[in-house]
DNA sequence: ATACTTGCAAATGCTTTGCACGTCA
DNA sequence: TGACGTGCAAAGCATTTGCAAGTAT
């Protein structure tokens, strides 16, 4: 909720001029729970001015990223997924079902990981590990596809 | 070195007519130690026969995924990538100098996945993990890029 | 024979870009 | 005012698809 507050700050430190778009995209990215592609961000700034053309999107989108505010994504459907960037690295579970993006971290799988590519010579740049799962004991909860209560 | 004698029979067991195009195509991957794009298929089986289509390395390739034949892989740079379907699950470690692939496993990250999934509800369906690196000590070696030896 | 395959070209979906017009500092 | 930002439409890429002609079984 540090919201609105940060945006100009966040557009000074980065030498990027506020704006009209930049000032509604930021808050849409700020106020993001999950992890939105571009098209969904384009469609929620568009429902607080409709006048933001979707290349605007996509251009802040990226400018945001080089100056590594915002994390890109791109899991299993091929579209780029933006959240805000956090401080600790985090990694994604995916619910295959429903596309629900959970985040974790393991300290543990970091540090094999730093053993693993030392052991080849190399020294990490980044990395990424998604797993795409299903909820276990399947749940008859099937988005709106509940079979008729018993009287 | 067992590539040529399994095409007909992987076409056979999967309901696919063994024709000229599958057969090169399926020979390109087979004898493809690396992890090829599309386009790079496309370039290696048109060395050996023309008049082979992009069109039919992309339907081909697609097939070989679905019936779990080939793996694709979905690195950095957006372009689905193939490799022949393992059978031993591994992960990837891709040197951001040079692109190059190396494949590497870990039983312990592979068991500390499945406990965190399962702390959080789910079963895993699939994972990767891809760890970005560089050489350690850079390496002088630039890729036909040396300075001029000393006498 | 006939259902499956192919090549070609056109279509797609996501993303980037050229350009002329607006606008923040 | 001058460099930066924006909307719009067109261009780019990687990938997919419709269709008519070709081919394996």
């Amino acid at each position: 909720m540090q919201s609105k507050k940060d945006i100009a700050t966040l557009c000074k430190e980065n030498g990027l001029r506020l704006t009209g778009p930049r000032r509604v995209i930021m808050k849409v990215l700020s106020e993001a729970t999950d992890h939105p592609d571009v098209v969904e961000l384009h469609r929620r700034v568009n429902a607080i001015d409709r006048g933001i053309a979707l290349a605007t999107v996509y251009r802040t989108v990226n400018l945001l990223q080089e100056k590594g505010v915002l994390e890109r994504h791109t899991f299993a459907d091929g579209r780029a997924r933006y959240e805000p960037a956090h401080q600790e690295h985090h990694d994604h579970l995916i619910d295959v079902e429903t596309g629900d993006v959970i985040e974790f971290r393991s300290d543990e799988i970091e540090r094999l990981q730093e053993e693993i590519a030392r052991k080849h010579g190399f020294a990490i740049v980044s990395h990424k590990l998604e797993i795409y799962v299903k909820p276990l004991k399947a749940k008859v909860q099937l988005r709106g596809n509940r079979p008729p209560a018993k009287p």
